[in-house]
DNA sequence: TTAGAATTGACAAAAAAATAACAAAATGTT
DNA sequence: AACATTTTGTTATTTTTTTGTCAATTCTAA
């Protein structure tokens, strides 16, 4: 029932864990109290040995003959993935992306707080986003100074993205969300997660192809 | 020199050629005209094996005792990711995400054409976003027939977007690009492409703390 | 209370992916 | 022209990931 000492959790288990949760949040809006990992894995449309094994690196969560606890196992995944925890975090770059996400309700209610945006354009200085001041790009120096913040979100155009990574990496921050097209070349010393949408784009465009492809043949 | 016949090429070789064109693309801005897998395998942080086995993949487009001639290799990239083809692509949902993505030029020029904005709200309806109209959601089905559309892309909420989904697929549309945190239960003549922006997020917290605690002790 | 059904956790096997090794071919150098 | 160097394409090896199996445990129902 406690956690697993310290075996190495691969990324791949990592990255699966937010889709467990946000099935077992739809299984709690549900009412369903219990549930197997076979029932799940239907659900889901991936092995029920996944699903156990995947659970099983962080601990037993679940109960030979019975199953999982279905509010149980989101309270634990949840931990897991630190939505007890707060973070605090920037938005770099005020255009349409960077005000997408500033009124993205979500985020706050999974722990991450955006306290400030930041932009180089005088005239979005000042004003305010979904309650959250636009400053200077100039002032995030003194900004970070005086309020810890855990995770710059960049939405700076491709050019200017190795620039701002710098000074963002310079003052401490040590997690970047990186929403521009270009690879940040930064120390071991700070996690970037990139989220390259025209990379996204353009698989989608392969693999539509060669469906509509292998079907003509 | 030539293609290889058949022999299926796995999605995590696919989704590794975005960022190869990526950085043959500024390899050409640079005016670099050759290049070994050692070097871009140097560049990019990943080992030279992995580029030779992921290009042959697709036909041999080095040299012996050479390298690849990088504008070769672009090109025979954005061959296999159809740069050279059109799609013609919707967005669903004219909020803050849909504005975003209407806004992105890059798309057009990775042969994406927004040819129309969706949305149920009557204020938005007849509203113009980076010269692309706004119709209303009831108007989706005699648009499609005037005009065939191949991907739709979904920028409605979560609650939404499941009947948003089958709506498209019953129209005949082929290619989804969901940005909604709800995963979609569709046939497999579709194809979906999810971009799970919380998720994202959650893993970066998730790497972030680890680091953070990993550097305490 | 007991027997049968269900289901996990752990381990084994299989499959997939990444890396290494190397012969063959082209380049560059003297 | 000869030879050392470079570098690919391909095959072999290793590592990682996924899937399958099953004893042990718990539940359920008579």
């Amino acid at each position: 029932m406690r956690k697993k000492e310290e075996k190495k959790i691969s990324i791949a288990v990592i990255r699966r864990l937010p889709r467990y949760f946000r099935y077992l949040s739809d299984l709690i809006k549900l009412d369903i109290k219990r549930i197997s990992s076979k029932e799940l894995s239907q659900r889901m449309g991936i092995t029920a040995s996944q699903i156990r094994q995947d659970l099983n690196c962080f601990g037993g969560f679940g109960q030979q003959g019975y199953g999982y606890n279905v509010e149980l196992l989101y309270d634990e995944i949840g931990k897991i993935l630190g939505i007890d925890k707060r973070f605090s975090c920037i938005i770099i770059g005020a255009g349409n992306m960077g005000n997408a996400l500033a009124n993205y309700q979500n985020f706050r209610n999974r722990g991450y707080d955006i306290v400030g945006i930041f932009d180089a354009d005088p005239r979005k200085v000042g004003t305010v986003i979904n309650d959250i001041k636009v400053y200077h790009i100039d002032d995030l120096e003194s900004f970070v100074a005086k309020q810890h913040v855990d995770i710059a979100i960049l939405t700076v155009p491709g050019s200017r993205v190795n620039e701002v990574a710098s000074k963002v990496t310079a003052l401490g921050i040590k997690g970047i969300w990186n929403f521009s097209p270009t690879d940040l070349k930064l120390g071991s010393d700070i996690v970037v997660e990139n989220v390259h949408l025209s990379d996204s784009l353009m698989v989608l465009g392969y693999r539509l192809r060669e469906k509509l492809n292998g079907s003509e043949q």
